[in-house]
DNA sequence: TGAGTATGTTCAG
DNA sequence: TGAACCTACTCAT
């Protein structure tokens, strides 16, 4: 679920296993191995995310990495991990740890200019600490785009994505349809703190998971931990969690947006 | 077995 | 705006 918590969770996973040692770095599907044979049995100094970016840092050479639409990474004890499969992107692998990559949009070696230049085209992450809000509501309340669609900006914030846009949204019970320029700073100030609560939730052990407690059914809370629960998205055609009004689907900007029209005033 | 779908980005027109 | 890219999974045939 490549959001940016996933990315966030990512990072962390990659800095424990491996920074400070020794790496053996492979591309078994072939369209890294020019970078690999760079890279193999160097050390990885550090790693860091910025929205769905992700960056593994070797010393000067940084692996760029951004996961799209499919992409994932498996990773296992290296003493129980399998033989690639041939969709395998990279292999990172140590002697505790094994790190498999497979369908990402992106992953390309790049130097500290290049992961500048990414930075700099992407908004405030709400996952870090001292992220610049302001800056992402100068650009909203600017915007005659509907606030649906800002929030999928990944120039504007970065970081939020399809899951995490409709459940936000809904949480905040606001229309997705409102123009940007007409959201309150209050109703952005919301926003932005669950963002960055629900991103920061969700690194913690890479699942998004925005439902409360007290709405979820009884069979939910028996599967507490297993489920994939949301508020809207992905529910269109059941009932609101909340009223009872039928979730609606709807395109906006080519993307799939799920909505309550009864609570998102 | 094949069609359809998906948490995303980029580029051509 | 639509197509292309890339992979895994579900569902219908």
């Amino acid at each position: 679920m490549p959001e940016g918590h996933s990315i966030r969770h990512y990072a962390t996973v990659h800095s424990n296993a491996f920074v400070g040692t020794e790496l053996e770095i492979t591309s078994p599907q072939g369209r890294f191995a020019e970078e690999a044979s760079k890279l193999n049995g160097r050390k990885m100094t550090e790693t860091s995310a910025h929205g769905k970016h992700l960056f593994l840092h070797f010393d000067e050479d940084i692996v760029h990495i951004h996961l799209g639409l499919y992409g994932f990474f498996t990773g296992r004890k290296s003493s129980s991990a399998k033989e690639p499969g041939k969709n395998t992107r990279m292999r990172i692998r140590n002697e505790m740890f094994t790190s498999d990559l497979t369908g990402p949009t992106r992953c390309e070696l790049i130097d500290n200019a290049g992961r500048q230049d990414k930075i700099s085209k992407l908004g405030p992450d709400p996952i870090h600490n001292d992220a610049q809000s302001e800056n992402a509501w100068v650009k909203i309340h600017k915007s005659s785009k509907p606030i649906g669609q800002l929030l999928m900006d990944q120039s504007i914030i970065a970081g939020i994505g399809n899951v995490y846009r409709a459940e936000l949204l809904f949480i905040s019970s606001y229309s997705p349809y409102t123009p940007g320029k007409e959201v309150p700073r209050h109703v952005f100030d919301g926003l932005w703190a669950d963002a960055s609560r629900l991103l920061i939730t969700g690194s913690k052990d890479g699942k998004i998971r925005t439902v409360a407690d007290n709405h979820l059914t009884d069979a939910e809370v028996r599967l507490h931990g297993h489920a994939h629960n949301s508020y809207v998205y992905k529910r269109a055609g059941n009932p609101c969690r909340v009223c009872g009004e039928l979730v609606r689907a709807v395109d906006m900007a080519g993307r799939t947006l799920y909505w309550c029209s009864s609570c998102q005033k």
